[in-house]
This record gives C-alpha cells, structure tokens and sequence, in this order.
DNA sequence: TGTTAAAACTGATAAAAGTCATTTACAAAG
DNA sequence: CTTTGTAAATGACTTTTATCAGTTTTAACA
C-alpha cells in the first residue's frame, strides 16, 4: 500500500503543499516508503542524517537519553508531520531519536532531493521556515512551562499534548495506549510520580485506566489544572 | 554614533552578511538606531512585532514571566545577534520579552524591510533559517538540561554560557555583573538556590564575587561540574 | 487455563530544591 | 564619612519530587 504523493491524504497538508504536480511526482519517484514497528528506532542520536522523513501513518517520539539513562521526550510527531529537518538543515548530527510510539508508516526523501527541492521552490522554503519558528515557540513554551509548572500541572498538560495531537477522530472520550515510562520522560519527571498523579486523577473522576491505556474523561478540568491560561 | 550597516562591525557575520551593497545601503537608510538602558524593555511578551532588532552592543535577555511573577530567561542576546525573528516569521504576537541587562543599543529595521529582502535575496534567508535550526537545537538541549540536571549542573553550564556569550576579550579571568535573580532565571531556579551553590563554587575556589560580580577563575571546573560532555 | 514476564501501582524514605525570615555587605546620596 | 536603601548571603524549615523496595495487575504464551 506504498502511497503516492500526488494522491497522499496530507497533499494539501504536509510541508510539501505548495509543490507543483511535477515536482509530486519527482518526490514520489525518489521516495522509499518504509514500515517501522512499534519501539522501533526510526534514527538515532549522533548519526549523520542521510534525509528527511515524512509520516504517513503511525505515532512518533522525538526524545535524548541522558547518560544516566533517563530519557526526555522533546517531540511527539504524528501522520503528515515531518521529521528529522533541523539537523538536515543545519547539517549536522542528529541530537535527537526518533523511536515509533506505535507501528508507522513513513516516506524517505533523500537529503539531495530535499535541498534540491527548498532551494528551486521558494513556497517549500518559506513554509518550512515557518514550521521552524512555530517548533521553536512550542519548544520554548516546553521549557518554560518545565521550569516553572509543578508536575501536576505538567502532567494534566501533557494528556492535553498527546490528545490534541493524536485524537483524529474527535470521539466523545479520546483513549491513548502509552506506558508510564513514556509519559513521565514527556512530562519530564519519574514514572513512580506520574503514576501517582494519574491515580489522582482517576479519583477525581478526570481520566480512567485499564492496564496502559489512559481514557481522558473531562478534558475542561485538565485544561483547568494544566492552567495554560493565566 | 549612529553605525552606517555598510561599514558595520558585524557586516560579515551578522544575519546581513550575504547582503549586497545595495542592499546594505537600503536597509542603512530605512534602520532606526535605538539605545536602552540597563533593565529597559526592548519588546515586550504579548505585543505585535512591528519589525527586526539587530543588537549592536550591550546585553540582552529573551524571557518569560509566568503568572506567579517567576521568570525564565529562554536566550542571551549578544552584540551582532538578531532578536525577534521568531514572532515575525511566524506573524504572531511576542511570546517572550526582550530587556537590557546593560546599556544597549539596537538598530530597528521594519517587518516590511525585513520581509522584502528575505523574499528578495535567497542567501538571507537559508541563513535564516539556518540560524533558526540552531536557536531550536540550543532551545532542546537547554530543555533536556533542565529536565535531567540538578541545579548545581545547570548553574555551572550557565557561568559557561555567560562566558562564552559575553567574553569578547578573552582576558584570563572573565567577569559579568549580573543579579542573583538573573542568574536564577537563566538556570531556572530560586535565587536562594543559586546563592548557595554560588557560595560552594567560592569555597572551591572556582570563582569569585565582589557584590554583583562574579569571576570565573576555573572555567575547566565548570565544564567538569557541568558534566556537559558525557 | 495456568505460567510467567513485564508493567502498573503503592508505600516508605531520602534527597533536592523552594520558601520565609534574618543578617550582612555594598553602593549611592546627602 | 555617615546614612540608607537595595541586593547578597545565610539559616531554619517545608514542600516537592526522586528513589527504592515491594505488591498487584495485565497480557502474552505454552
């Protein structure tokens, strides 16, 4: 089921809305189209980038290890996100691992037909610069609200993140399978801690479990708690 | 001593240095040179962007202030940097403030200025977003830091930071004025915090401080209690 | 369907950092 | 040169979060 990019659901979407057909059509004949499993490492920190990928199907994070093992999630990526950019940019390492948080799906661009693309496209190019500034601002926003949030509040964050990011089918109560381990390396703290919020929140009616799964009940108290807006 | 961008100090290593002569000129006669002092507001979190700052000297700190009053300084500006590209790239309002920590002056060059020559001149704005990728891969690394490291780490990683930021002359011993609620902002702590451990780093012998002042004497201590390379 | 390994959960305790109160040092102004 | 306000420094204490050790649940598989 090897998709097309003329026919791609994130045609109109992804970063390479603003290509011509022809240029679709260049991309798809250059392209490789890869399966990666879940936990799979789709690329690793400190390996040099051989291209960009682009995410078809799936659930991605973006994380570092620390040397002492712990990990911090920087990004979480979903179908129609691009992936790996700013070392391909910049040209240098990878700083970062990509690792499928579920079976995905995703489109290899060689680096050459990706410089080849920013440079003789000037739509590509802007859109990409704004997709940097906008990672940036999330990323800011990260580190401020990591400095400055205890982690309960981070916490209540962090289920906002990944149901806004990966609730497509906006049903009634958005359910997400994830281990604690990974939660508590995107909220930025134990796993022993982020269970025991969690437990609060069960209590308190906002979300449920049933072995990893987390089903998020009252999304307005999480919003309340997380408080973003003030 | 307005500054003449033909004849700037930083012609060749600013954001600017791909410009023409042409260019150069355009943009000399449509700058506005401005001066703050120590503690100014140079922009302010909230507003709309109404263009570009070029530092030309002094000091600067981009920051965040959250609702409890608490700040987090997110980027050190030095003289031939740029600041408030984010917001402008991305049309959106400041998500941060820009204030003076010492007397600085800045030249101001208007969204339309700026907007122009990056659509006009492709070398400007690869660099652009070359500078982009490297602010966000600086913005990760300090988000990974202040999730994984204690305090101690972090302060020592930010003496560093000042250093290599604001030590132009290279002298044997560098020293910067900076408030102790600076500084704790910078790594991300309570002023107390940095207090203490500021006063173990004295009894180590690692720096040293008259008032406000502190002296790095052991920089290679610092990079060790950082533990920024393992 | 029992077995087993892994992951979720819980409790006790320790460590790290924050807060509040107070003292000391510094620098500007009279 | 003294006064005075501000910032640095220190101490006592509290809170938050991490760590460690253990129990229970879950899910895969023989």
């Amino acid at each position: 089921m090897n998709p097309s990019c003329n026919t791609c659901e994130f045609k109109n979407s992804s970063l390479f809305k603003n290509c011509s057909s022809d240029e679709l059509n260049h991309l798809n004949d250059n392209k490789c189209f890869n399966v990666y499993k879940k936990g799979q490492v789709i690329f690793h920190e400190g390996n040099r980038p051989l291209g960009l990928f682009c995410v078809f199907n799936g659930k991605v994070k973006v994380s570092r290890l620390g040397s002492d093992g712990k990990e911090q999630v920087i990004r979480l990526v979903k179908k129609g996100d691009t992936l790996g950019y700013r070392s391909l940019i910049e040209n240098s390492k990878y700083s970062a691992s990509a690792i499928a948080l579920d079976d995905t799906e995703a489109c290899f661009i060689s680096a050459s037909e990706f410089n080849h693309l920013i440079d003789s496209n000037v739509k590509v190019a802007s859109d990409l610069m704004r997709m940097l500034a906008k990672v940036l601002g999330d990323t800011q926003d990260k580190l401020v609200h990591l400095a400055m949030k205890p982690v309960r509040e981070r916490l209540a964050e962090a289920l906002l993140l990944l149901k806004s990011t990966y609730d497509d089918k906006k049903s009634e109560h958005f359910s997400i399978s994830i281990s604690r381990e990974d939660l508590s390396s995107i909220v930025g703290t134990a796993k022993e801690t982020v269970i025991r919020f969690l437990s609060e929140f069960k209590e308190e009616g906002i979300v449920s479990t049933r072995g990893s799964e987390i089903t998020i009940l009252r999304a307005d108290k999480l919003l309340q708690i997380s408080s973003l807006y003030d």
